[in-house]
DNA sequence: GTCTGTGCAAAGGGTTTGCATTGTC
DNA sequence: GACAATGCAAACCCTTTGCACAGAC
């Protein structure tokens, strides 16, 4: 099993599902495989591919991040800073967490995975059937706390 | 200990940090003593202090909404549905988790907390000091399931 | 050639801010 | 009576949408 999909593959991904495979999406997928600092905002992705293709719209980068987002190629994610940030989904990358720096905003991540046990409680207890989970830990991080 | 601050003891939380106790704040905190379901966004708390207020502002519940957030009387919330919702903080009820139900939106809450021996190991390993942490399930809730 | 995808600009929705007025301390 | 708090409206920021044009199949 492949730990990341290969833009080849992605392609196929695209045009199995109707979606043509435009430059403008190459490059934003692109984006993704360049960076590898992950947790990119529209913006962020918008500026990177704006370096390949000048005339790209913001637009355009939000439909792709909608269509790739659904395909399950992106994962959405919410840090309460008023803007969405995406990171690529990577098989043997489930379920992990997140360390979000109340000082420079800096967001890494944890790659344990605890919540099995406890799922299957909540599960048990509440009758709730569930698909997905989100664990963020808010806090200081190494660097800020050596200042 | 008290598991809830009353209103006399949040009014004089004000004054001692130098805030006026307004009729239109007075209101909004009621609003959380009054509902019981929690989990409330600026405009449900908006509608329903105008029920006593009419005149009430927008701005001025979120102004009061951000105080109250800063005194740690309020806790605001992020289930990514494009607002903020707000919480009333009760001692007892620290970390308490959300399931949130993607088909009829409702959030209720799980009492269980596991988390102190990852936060540990999260802190000896990354050097991260943790202040807070989020948890959120999202699946389908006992009642959508029976339909 | 058809019809999806694009870029631009305008609209949308929640939240914040400027400012003159109100009202608390 | 000073100055914080309010209400209103405009501004903001990120995101979505409408529309005419461009380009992939």
């Amino acid at each position: 099993m492949p730990r990341q999909r290969s833009l080849r593959q992605l392609e196929e991904l695209l045009l199995h599902n109707d979606y043509r495979f435009t430059p403008q999406r190459r490059a934003i997928i692109e984006v993704f495989f360049d960076d590898g600092s992950g947790h990119l905002s529209a913006e962020d992705i918008y500026h990177q591919v704006r370096d390949k293709l000048p005339d790209v719209g913001l637009a355009t980068v939000y439909r792709t991040l909608d269509i790739l987002e659904n395909l399950n190629v992106l994962h959405k994610l919410n840090f309460g800073d008023g803007r969405f940030r995406y990171e690529i989904n990577q098989e043997g990358l489930h379920h992990h967490h997140h360390l979000v720096c109340l000082q420079c905003g800096q967001v890494s991540e944890v790659k344990t995975d605890l919540l099995n046990d406890l799922e299957e409680k909540i599960a048990r207890e509440h009758g709730f059937n569930i698909v997905d989970h989100s664990l963020k830990f808010y806090g200081h991080c190494a660097a800020c706390n050596k200042k």
